[in-house]
This record gives C-alpha cells, structure tokens and sequence, in this order.
DNA sequence: ATTGAACTCGTACGGCGTACGATTAAATTG
DNA sequence: CAATTTAATCGTACGCCGTACGAGTTCAAT
C-alpha cells in the first residue's frame, strides 16, 4: 500500500543530489516535489488559464512524466487546491502595531487580498467553490479582528464580514474576467450603443466603458464602510 | 439562424430501417428546437450541474442524437450562454409606477436577481464570465434608473451600480457554491473549532455556521445602501 | 418526379483524467 | 557485502469528452 505523502511537509530530505558525477545525464532536473509542482501549476494556470491546466502539460513543464504527479497529488482538483491556497498567502505587515486608522488597515487589507487575487485572474472564480484553506482564515480572522476592534457589535459582525467577501469577491471576479476579453467589452457597448433607446440611463453612464477599476473599487468600498460602521 | 450549410450530395442509397413515424412507433418526441435545447439544458444544469451538462447526455434527453444538437447551436458555450440567458429574463412588476419607495424598488429588484440565480445554482458562477446578455443589461438599466431617480449623481452612479452588481454576485456565488457542500462546511467548521487558537475571532463569531444567508444579504444591502445614499 | 434546403445522426479523431503495473533508484537490514 | 524493502517514476490503456465530417432523411415548392 503505497501511502501517499500527504499534507504534512518535511523539510530537508536532500539526499539526491549527489549523483552529478555521472556526466551521462544532458539535463538534470531537480527531482519532483510538491512545492514544484503547485509552482509550476500556478505558473501555467497564469500563462493558460484554468483551462490550460492539464495534468500532462503540468508533467511537461516539470520534465517528467504525468503520470508521476499522482504520487504526490491525490487528483486534479487537489493541485487547484494547493495552487489557489498558495497564491492566497498572506505576507502580513511586517509590524504588527496597533493602529489607530482601522480604516485604512481594512482598505489595505482587502486591496491586497484582491491585488493577489488579480496577479493570478483564475484564482477568485476559484475561491469561493472550494473549501477555505489556512491562508483565507488568516485573512478573515484579521478582517474580524479589526472590525471588532473598531467597535461593529458582534450581532453585526458575520454581516459585516460577508459584505466584505461579497463584494471584494464579487468586484475582483468580474474585473478578472472582463480583463480577459477586451473585444467582449467593446462589441458590448457596441450593442450597447446601437440599442440606446433600450438602455438609455447606463449608456448615458458609459457603464461599460469606465475603466477605473481600482477606483471603482476604492470608492465602492469607502462606500460600503460608511454603512458598516458611520464615523460619527 | 446560423445558416450552416455545408454541401450535401445525395448519393442514394436508402437503406437503414426504422424511419417512418407512421402508426406504429409510439415513441413522438417533438422535433429539436432552440428553445427545447435550452429549456434542456437548464433542466440538465439544475439537475447535474456545470460539470453534467455534456452534449450526449442533453442528445439524449432530448432523444436526439448528440450531433444533431450542431445544427442549432454552434458549440456547448453557446449552450451555456443561451441557458444563462433564459435563466436571467425578467420579468418585472406589471405595473411601472412611480414608486416613492426607491430603496424598497432597489432592495426588491436584487433579491429577485439573487432568488433567480439561486434557483438555478450554476448561473451565477457564469454570469461574470460571459458576455452580458440583454436580460442583464435589462436589469442594469432599471437599477440605474432608480438610482438616479433616487438622487444619486452622475458622479457616482458608476460606482454605485457596480458596488451593488460585486455584492449581488458575490453572495450569490459564495452562497450557491456553500450550499452544494454542507458537508465541507461541517467539516471546515470542525477544522476552525480544533484550530481556535488560531482563529479565535472567527471561531467565536461562528461565522461559517451562521445560515441565515437571506437575512444576512439583505441586512449588508442595507448597510451598502446607507452608504451609498445616505437618508438624511 | 425532381429538387434543394432544413434537419438528423453514425463514425471517427484527438485529447482529457487517471487506474494499473512494471520499472528503477535509494534506504535499510542482515 | 548481498538481499530486501521502500519511494518514486512513467508507459500503456481505458473510458469519456467535444466536435469535424459527411451521408442520410424529410418535406415544401416546383
């Protein structure tokens, strides 16, 4: 029964490496390892896309063959799993200090949290249909933390989380997707614009055309925050 | 209407039994057609979601053969996009009066989106990631309008529009996909208890077991709505 | 009776995830 | 040292998938 290695991961195992000598070999890969192949997976999902991840292509970029990926990786979706988890990871402020501006730490936060999630476009579709991984609760613990810190009332405080995650979820997710198809957008407002007797009002707007995603989502949120918690 | 026309000579050999439907075969599917494609389909999505709609399984419900389904659509994405579609229509109040209550009109017209998504699970993890559809965009107009209606300026309706659309989505995909999965959700919750240490705030609050989710949409609606248009 | 457009569908192809077992390299044991 | 056990790799094969291709069928208009 081969057990598989699984989640624990021991550092340090080196051995291997010694066999440079035998100068046979043209190209020495380094051997497969987990952390090599959730790297390499978000590097190709970056380059592909979600539908670009195969496993065989993923076992191409690694040098070796694909079917060597199932000894360390139950399934597929397991490498989703690990790629979204990885990209996730929260590099905290170096200084944990208590600040006064709970705003601006929440604002900083989530644009952060969306900025990672931008940098990988294939990674916020992904996140909110598997189950949430460490790096997530880091995030939402934190985000809990200050608002509770900032004075929101614990019957308010799960609404005020989801509202949080609904919308930076909701806004990155649709920036990263619209991202993606430039020409969807503009044959959009082209019938947009050719049907303006039916759509008069978000033609007037230029809905479709605003492209100050980032503001949008700064202003969207100041305004969101207001209602969560009014500055008296 | 995709006229596909590619040249068919008739070469006549007419054999190949079982052909009339003259009395004896009892079986009387009525002929293909878009819209049974469609109607299809979304009964297929409800019923296997995203991942079990496949052309041969929708050929067979349909008791047709998996290629005849070309003749009316061009691939499986059109498919998609016409179920999503018909999943989107509005169908909005009979009567267009002018109402006093624009919060009530905005808070009604998105729990209708909401309810319509979530009556069909896997629409609202489409719905940002294809083009926009008339059905939408109908749905865009009228909340733009009141909005405006509503006082809020030029300015800011982008924002608005667009905070509301990332909420909307957001908890309906967080939602939809949490809902196909209550066990992951004991399970996460089972992880978060032996890890409180780590994650007390969340822990405390219970956040991933809270399921009020209808209470808890339109509760950070509110609190969005406040922010956007302050009653004064 | 003939035609041609509208429609249906059988077959085939390449690509996918992955089960299975053979194979090899490394570590451990005697 | 040889023998054996374990860790890791990979070739082959299977069953599905979307769909290209082109032949077959129906039917209204001639």
């Amino acid at each position: 029964m081969a057990a598989k290695r699984s989640g624990a991961e021991s550092k340090g195992s080196g051995r291997r490496g010694a066999s440079p000598q035998s100068g046979q070999e043209p190209r020495s890969e380094p051997p497969l390892s987990l952390e090599r192949i959730v790297a390499t997976a978000v590097e190709l999902l970056d380059a592909e896309g979600v539908d670009g991840l195969k496993m065989r292509r993923l076992a191409d970029r690694l040098g070796s063959g694909a079917m060597s990926l199932y000894w360390h990786v139950g399934n597929k979706e397991e490498v989703f799993d690990l790629a979204l988890d990885s990209v996730l990871e929260y590099r905290g402020p170096p200084e944990i200090v208590e600040s006064r501006d709970w705003r601006g730490d929440i604002v900083h936060l989530l644009e952060d949290w969306r900025a990672s999630m931008l940098r990988h476009p294939w990674s916020a579709s992904l996140l909110p249909r598997r189950a949430l991984g460490p790096n997530i609760l880091i995030r939402l613990e934190l985000l809990s933390k200050t608002l509770s810190g900032a004075g929101v009332t614990d019957a308010d405080l799960n609404v005020a989380i989801w509202s949080l995650w609904n919308y930076v979820i909701g806004a990155t997710i649709t920036r990263a997707n619209f991202d993606l198809s430039d020409d969807d957008r503009a044959a959009a407002q082209q019938r947009l614009t050719g049907l303006s007797q039916h759509y008069p009002t978000i033609e007037r707007s230029r809905l479709l055309l605003d492209n100050d995603w980032d503001g949008a989502f700064r202003k969207g949120l100041d305004f969101l925050l207001d209602g969560l918690a009014p500055r008296q």
